[in-house]
DNA sequence: CTGAATGCAAAGTATTTGCAGGTCT
DNA sequence: AGACCTGCAAATACTTTGCATTCAG
């Protein structure tokens, strides 16, 4: 088990995955679908699709709501992005392109978000779905609760 | 580790957890808040606010949508019941009292949901939570994949 | 009696869609 | 040329809120 601290993808890295997945469905890479790309690597870990298209604010050329919509679909279809819900009412995406699986903890005081991975937990999912005759494509792991810093505050008071 | 098949909780243990927890915020039971109790029990095991919602319609006395959103939160704050995302864009709402703990699996073929528990699951999330200095509360687990049917059919194409 | 609850309609929030014109190959 | 894309605004889906009235304790 360890805590998550790889680098991103580079925007090449990212742009030639795109253009594989793109051609395959007979797309195209846009001048609007690049700069997508590049908005995202200056994004935090998990942004919104709202936090994408503020970016473009006051920017020349811009790109619209919609099209970052679209282009967040096919992203995360091409599997460069990765969608969650963390029960906010909105989804966050998170660049997937270059990292490998992990699960989350998120403080329900203070909204941190931690990443892990476990091999053994892994290896627990796939036998459960198995014993059940399920066969797993993937999974979403929360664990909700108070981290470390919150949870001193909290003692203190 | 097993499937879930325990029975609900009746009408009356719901209404008196519900009363109790009320009465702790100063708050009323209410016709309209009992009679969402029981559309509640002929609910299938998850369901939307806009299913109780519509079960209401063409009815006397009816309940409005607004009371319904109300009573669904009171409802889980209270911890009669609990919200599930599994990302189709709307909450799930699932009665908890009276059940155990347990987690899902989800066909992406049929939409099928598959309860499961596993005390090794339980105890390894702790240890982890822990391990990264987190007090964990609760947890949301999916595995995503295609049921044993689902996976039948799709080999015999 | 009095604070809480309700119904209604209106307002939000997040996301998707129709369409007319623009763009890439 | 033709298929795909884009921006815009309108539409949708789900949920919350303001307010005047009604109700539970």
């Amino acid at each position: 088990m360890a805590q998550n601290k790889e680098p991103q993808a580079s925007a090449d890295a990212i742009l030639d995955k795109l253009d594989a997945f793109l051609r395959t469905k007979q797309l195209k890479l846009t001048s609007q679908r690049r700069q997508i790309v590049e908005k995202m690597l200056e994004m935090p870990r998990h942004f919104t699709a709202d936090d994408l298209v503020d970016s473009f604010v006051g920017q020349r050329p811009r790109v619209s709501k919609a099209t970052v919509y679209r282009t967040l679909s096919l992203l995360s279809e091409g599997e460069i992005l990765e969608q969650h819900d963390f029960g906010e009412g909105h989804r966050l995406f998170e660049l997937a392109l270059g990292r490998s699986h992990h699960d989350h903890l998120c403080c329900t005081k203070c909204g941190k978000i931690i990443e892990f991975f476990s091999e053994e937990m892994e290896n627990l999912q796939d036998k459960i779905a198995h014993k059940l005759g399920f066969h797993p494509t993937s999974h979403s792991q929360k664990i909700y609760g108070t981290c470390r810093e919150c949870w001193r505050e909290a003692k203190r008071d």
